[in-house]
DNA sequence: GGGGCTATTATGTACAGACATATTACGATC
DNA sequence: GATCGTAATATGTCTGTACATAATAGCCCC
């Protein structure tokens, strides 16, 4: 056998040692060292190739207890989530977009907990309309903290909030959850579908250094499909 | 200033000027030699940190040109998928499952396509309802080429074939879609709700070297959210 | 036997030096 | 001016060594 040359090639070699059970899920594979010797190349680059591999999920390492192949082995999937206007124009398609409302108001409990702000703080609350080649393609219901915006607010009638975010507010930290739910009637008049019909929504809230930045709702027209590869 | 120590460090300090917009989105950064030489630490050391602010999609590399700041900062997510009672136990409940149905029969053509076979090979056709607590928590339709089946077939009424398919042909590569669809006269039977209703939908199809192992379709009861963070 | 200290061990990180590789910039040539 | 070849440069990777750190195993003492 010729010994793997390059951390790929020895993170491969180990996958398919695991691959064809040579070592078992939760069995403790040989150390760093062993290795390192085994492959006749320096434990940094067995330490490089294992690392990657416990990142993806298919291995855990203790110091001291060593490296196991993951019992539970959890699909480690990334999906990149893309602004949106970038997502239109990669399928091709000509970005646009509506913004249908724009008020001051005071955000509902729920939205205010998320944040985790005080209910009685008024946000900025935009519903917008993207399209598609001048079809509905979904529907973004944002609450946003007033305090990141500059004096003079930018015009969100000509860049959309999201984008003006990304350029201005970089970098921040935040979670998602994705559901599916029943169009309401407002998302329903705007994506000119039926209400009640199935549609996929992504829930988005995002913090910069501790101070809440927005709440995003997208409402997405039925048929649409969240990719990623494992 | 004090001189940031450990990737970690240098990392931090690197998102904060990002962050600050001392680095523009687009600019080009030092290179690690400078850096390296400003932090006072080794080559080795930036490059992991930089690596590492690249791979979560916020810088931009490429040998002789630099790095540079991301201009469109694809948020990228990584969700952990589990195995479906590992998720239900996950969440304090008591996991069960029921095989509905288990026969072999032709794929329609969009599955057959999926796993990219001839659309008149037989393939295994597993409907499972699982249960939390006793309440159904999803349905799993699955696909499943019997070519990867031991000569006496596993007992499937005993091991789900999920964690069988885990268990056994494990470290498989694939792909996720996504989706939220009306659902469907059986499947809103099984999970006892309405027609039509509004679920999430998971569709993965799943290959090992090249050749196919099964698609599925999880329909997830009305209510589910998957998570994940930034 | 139980509790706590210590030695051992595997991973985590860092360093300096070296070579590989991709890509750009520049200069020579036609 | 366009094209090709070459040098310069930033990142990618590897090596060998060193020390840090966490967690286990074993030991001693009570």
């Amino acid at each position: 056998m010729t010994a793997p040359v390059g951390w790929e090639a020895i993170r491969a070699e180990v996958l398919r040692r695991i691959r064809v059970r040579d070592w078992a899920p939760g069995a403790v594979i040989p150390s760093e060292t062993d290795l390192a010797q085994e492959f006749g190349c320096a434990r940094a680059t067995v330490n490089r190739a294992l690392r990657d591999l416990a990142q993806a999920g298919v291995l855990e390492r203790r110091r001291r207890a060593g490296t196991r192949v993951a019992l539970h082995p959890v699909r480690r999937a990334t999906l990149d989530i893309p602004v949106i206007r970038a997502e239109v124009e990669a399928r091709g398609q000509a970005h646009a977009f509506r913004v249908l409302k724009h008020v001051t108001a005071l955000p509902p409990p729920p939205v205010a907990a998320r944040l985790g702000i005080a209910p009685a703080a008024p946000l900025r609350h935009i519903l917008t309309l993207h399209l598609a080649d001048g079809r509905p393609f979904l529907v973004e219901e944002r609450w946003l903290n007033p305090a990141v915006l500059p004096d003079p607010a930018p015009d969100f009638a000509a860049m959309s909030v999201n984008e003006w975010l990304v350029m201005n507010v970089p970098y921040t930290s935040g979670d998602i959850a994705f559901s599916a739910e029943a169009a309401g009637a407002v998302e329903a008049r705007a994506l000119g579908i039926d209400a009640g019909a199935a549609v996929f929504v992504t829930d988005r809230t995002t913090w910069t250094d501790g101070m809440p930045i927005t709440a995003v709702r997208l409402v997405h027209v039925p048929g649409y499909r969240l990719h990623t590869s494992l």
